[in-house]
DNA sequence: TAGTGTGAATTTCTTCACAGCG
DNA sequence: CGCTGTGAAGAAATTCACACTA
């Protein structure tokens, strides 16, 4: 979905994994570990150990043979790889109830994710507060933005809207894009659009769920 | 993820994308257009017209040379291929502010997924009702997913909680298992299971927004 | 000895390009 | 003519297997 940067590249497919390595290894601080081996690595995170070699091997080496990873070390080295050394301040487009769940979802502020700001466009929404963030207008977008330095949005409204806050977004100078809608966006080049669809992985269950009947023996992840 | 099942496989890769393809032709069935071309159906899914064709041509050929696809018999069809030709009933388990915004989510009872059943571990939120659908007690999972008839089960419980809660699903008799914890839980074979998390898709973004300092051209999807 | 790092083999996915049909 | 359907080429991702080393 999206081109390699600047420098020579690593593997979207790599990059899409990071965050289950960066979860297990958070995981391996808590239970106080100090080296992992791919293999155990490649249990939590739910690959195998050849792929979690290679993905790491994309960085440089930094497991010792014989004896592993350096929890601590690689973790740090992740953080860094993601952009997660620093805050980054989110601005939520659409209060209804998924963009109340996303602002209410610890897993983004504990990943460096700061919800900034929330926007909506119905008038009795906004003065309200979510996690004692205030809700603006979605006419607002332009000067939070600016004023906040927010570079991310979350899109949250219905998919008949998503379009429209996109293109405020834009305008307002956010440059990546977390599209919750059910619906394709377009942007300019130069702005980072990831989607995600709630009911799309409930149907591709189903694909699987559907022809299952005749015997077959399916593996879960 | 999943291994192919019964009969010569569609890739995977395909399967993902099916979904995307539904929802486009039920855009263009409300917009009452009876035909639609690789390269229309490719811009609405937002992919590329070689693709649609090569994952249509997975079923058969169901286009018309000179013409396209029909919008009706298309989608039909592929409502078919996923299994979407009759209702899912399903519970949700946790219902914290995600499993809520599920819930309430429409995309899901659009789509033939129908909540039948919430349950939750905390006796204050037993008894309370979401969607007219009453949150019955974790322990009643059981009985509930007997008497229901439900396979698919979703989680949206804490991560610590995932794991057994899994465990009860898959001894109740749910085969297949979307989860939104953010941890990776075990299944024996036969359940399939697939993953969503939030806070990833906030780190890919992260990872490519970090790395556009100097002056990389990126395509957003 | 246990476990990394990595070329090479393999598989999967994407894209091309054009023959063939309505 | 316009657009599908599809072999074949190409690219990307995965997996193998083993040399190597702390």
């Amino acid at each position: 979905m999206v081109g390699s940067p600047s420098g020579q590249s690593i593997p979207e497919a790599t990059v899409s994994r990071l965050p289950l390595y960066l979860r297990s290894l958070q995981e391996l601080m808590d239970e106080e570990l100090s080296t992992v081996s791919s293999e155990r690595l490649a249990e939590m995170a739910g690959v195998n150990a050849a792929k979690v070699r290679k993905d790491l091997s994309y960085f440089g080496s930094y497991g010792t043979r014989g004896v592993g990873y350096d929890v601590e070390y690689l973790l740090l080295h992740i953080r860094r790889e993601l952009g997660l050394t620093h805050d980054w301040p989110c601005v939520i487009a659409g209060m209804g109830n998924l963009g109340q769940a996303l602002a209410n979802y610890g897993g983004f502020s504990d990943r460096g994710f700061v919800i900034a700001a929330l926007v909506d466009a119905n008038p009795d929404k906004v003065g309200t507060t979510v996690e004692g963030v205030p809700i603006s207008h979605v006419d607002d977008l332009d000067d939070l933005v600016s004023r906040l330095d927010i570079h991310i949005g979350v899109i949250a409204t219905p998919a008949h809207a998503a379009q429209d806050v996109a293109d405020r977004m834009v305008a307002a100078g956010v440059t990546s894009i977390l599209n919750f809608a059910p619906t394709v966006i377009t942007v300019p080049d130069g702005i980072l659009v990831r989607k995600v669809d709630l009911a799309v992985e409930l149907q591709i269950l189903s694909f699987y769920q559907e022809r299952r009947q005749a015997g077959a023996s399916l593996t879960g992840a």
